[in-house]
RNA sequence: GUCCCCAUCGUCUAGCCCGGUCAGGACGCCUCCCUUUCACGGAGAGAACCGGGGUUCGAAUCCCCGUGGGGACGCCA
């Protein structure tokens, strides 16, 4: 059997957004687990909307959610160039063939494309005009995931732009079959297109390729499909709030896709393994933020240490100027990696750990009134700060163990409980009533600064 | 308006192809437990087969019709 070739076809005339990098991750796993090759193909014909700085969008979100193209830009192969805007000589090869067929003809100075039928005029109420329709035979599509669909393409259309710009059902068809597409996996909003594709196909005596229209991704909240202008539609924009690229993959694998039983989270290489075309579904998904911080949650509990500090460090690096970033960038690179690593099971998300680590890395980190006020309403807490002042002086801070001891050995000597030195500490030294394990805390940030926050709270 | 696709808890979904288990899991929500704050974690509650016909002893599952949702109808891709 012929070896799979499968390509994800963007167009950079506007974001990355999480409805193509689905599409892009659905061929991308097909190409994987077939062993097939998967195609990075730039579709930028229309020159009107094109920019460079949208192709490094796309360069950049793909190489971070770590779907690596076999051929296309950057890397070559023998059936290039991969942008449409280069392959001018091709499109032409082409439209000759069409037109020595006689299935071309020219009209408004564009060029259409000839069905086979007869012809009659019919009112469209859609567009408000008189349109020629063709009494065309249906196109069959055999859709990998929606079975038998037929569609009658009943209407000649434009081919060529009176600009000389070939348009992108001619030059899909054309890349498709020079680039020797095997499986077209695209979203369904492109189902209605693809009559005109086989009767391209068919006109240039082209092998049809297997189709895959999968569902669409639609907006969470309100009607319609996910567009770039939704929340969190946009794949750069996880990235830079420190989302983990396979939290975001994992996720969106499983919508419209499952491994037919009850497991969600699982590493790439298995959903590789189990992933084929009739197992994804046929009905459309809403896109549910929710869940996708769940499982970037599950990955983040289980990142080791030396990714998650990494991660941290990337995070804090692109923080807008301000007191926390400065105060970070100056910190020891171990005494960063303790706080990090300290807070690691506890936020939600990379993103809270600049607010969550703050008062690490600076002296003048605010009181909370209201935690204040709670805390000192308790039963003499003054006379707690004394004694934990003289503790800090001398009890051993290397572990939390040895932390947790003496604190317990204090409460003990004085009819308190733990509970009772635990708040009042976390306020001094954090100005909070949140944060890792007071135990955690001393011994990361250390007797002189616990000691020299201790005092100046008690003052 | 025409054409195409789809339809199980609020959301993602299993079950459907090959009719017969209290329709299962996850997220969210709520309750409880754990506890040194906050999280995490654990236990539990609540929550769905769109409607109507048919086929059948029996339908979430097969068929038809509605309805609803989505998409396409560009010299955009």
């Amino acid at each position: 059997m012929a070896k799979v070739r499968v390509r994800f076809a963007p167009s950079p005339t506007g974001f990355f957004h999480i409805g193509s990098a689905r599409t892009a991750l659905f061929n991308w796993l097909y190409a994987r687990h077939t062993g097939g090759v998967f195609v990075l193909r730039i579709e930028d014909t229309d020159k009107e909307r094109n920019s460079e700085q949208f192709l490094n969008v796309i360069y950049d979100s793909l190489t971070w959610l770590g779907l690596n193209w076999d051929e296309g830009p950057g890397v070559g192969g023998d059936f290039g160039p991969y942008r449409q805007s280069e392959r001018g000589l091709v499109y032409r090869e082409y439209l000759e063939k069409l037109k020595a067929a006689g299935r071309t003809y020219e009209k408004d100075g564009a060029i259409f494309f000839r069905l086979l039928g007869e012809r009659h005029e019919v009112y469209d109420e859609h567009r408000k005009k008189t349109v020629t329709k063709v009494g065309n035979t249906p196109a069959v599509i055999d859709d990998r995931i929606r079975g038998r669909v037929e569609r009658t393409e009943d209407e000649d259309f434009v081919i060529v732009r009176s600009d000389g710009n070939p348009v992108f059902h001619f030059v899909n068809v054309v890349d498709d079959i020079t680039m020797r597409i095997t499986h077209v996996i695209r979203g369904e909003d492109h189902l209605s297109n693809t009559s005109k594709h086989v009767e391209l196909f068919k006109a240039l005596g082209a092998p049809v390729p297997e189709y895959a229209h999968i569902p669409l991704i639609l907006k969470q909240n309100g009607p319609g499909k996910m567009s770039k202008r939704d929340q969190g539609a946009l794949i750069e924009e996880y990235q830079r709030r420190g989302f983990l690229p396979e939290a975001l993959v994992n996720f969106l694998c499983l919508l419209g896709w499952n491994p037919g039983d009850d497991r969600e989270k699982m590493p790439i290489a298995e959903i590789i393994r189990l992933f084929d075309l009739p197992g994804v579904n046929q009905s459309n998904a809403r896109f549910d933020e929710k869940k996708l911080a769940h499982m970037n949650l599950a990955y983040l509990l289980e990142l080791p240490p030396d990714r998650f500090v990494e991660q941290a460090r990337a995070f804090f690096a692109r923080l807008p100027a301000g007191a926390t970033a400065a105060a970070a960038a100056k910190a020891d690179e171990s005494y960063f990696r303790e706080v990090m690593l300290l807070s690691q099971p506890k936020v939600k998300g990379i993103e809270e750990l600049p607010a969550y680590t703050a008062y690490f890395f600076c002296e003048d980190f605010p009181i909370d009134p209201k935690v204040r006020e709670k805390v000192m309403a308790k039963d003499d807490p003054k006379a707690r700060l004394a004694e934990l002042i003289e503790l800090a002086k001398s009890a051993d801070f290397s572990t939390d163990a040895a932390i947790e001891a003496a604190i317990k050995d204090l409460a003990a000597r004085n009819g308190a409980g733990f509970g009772d030195y635990q708040a009042v500490a976390r306020l001094a030294v954090s100005g909070t009533n949140v944060g890792p394990s007071i135990t955690g805390l001393f011994r990361v940030l250390g007797r002189e600064r616990v000691l020299r926050r201790l005092v100046r709270f008690a003052a």
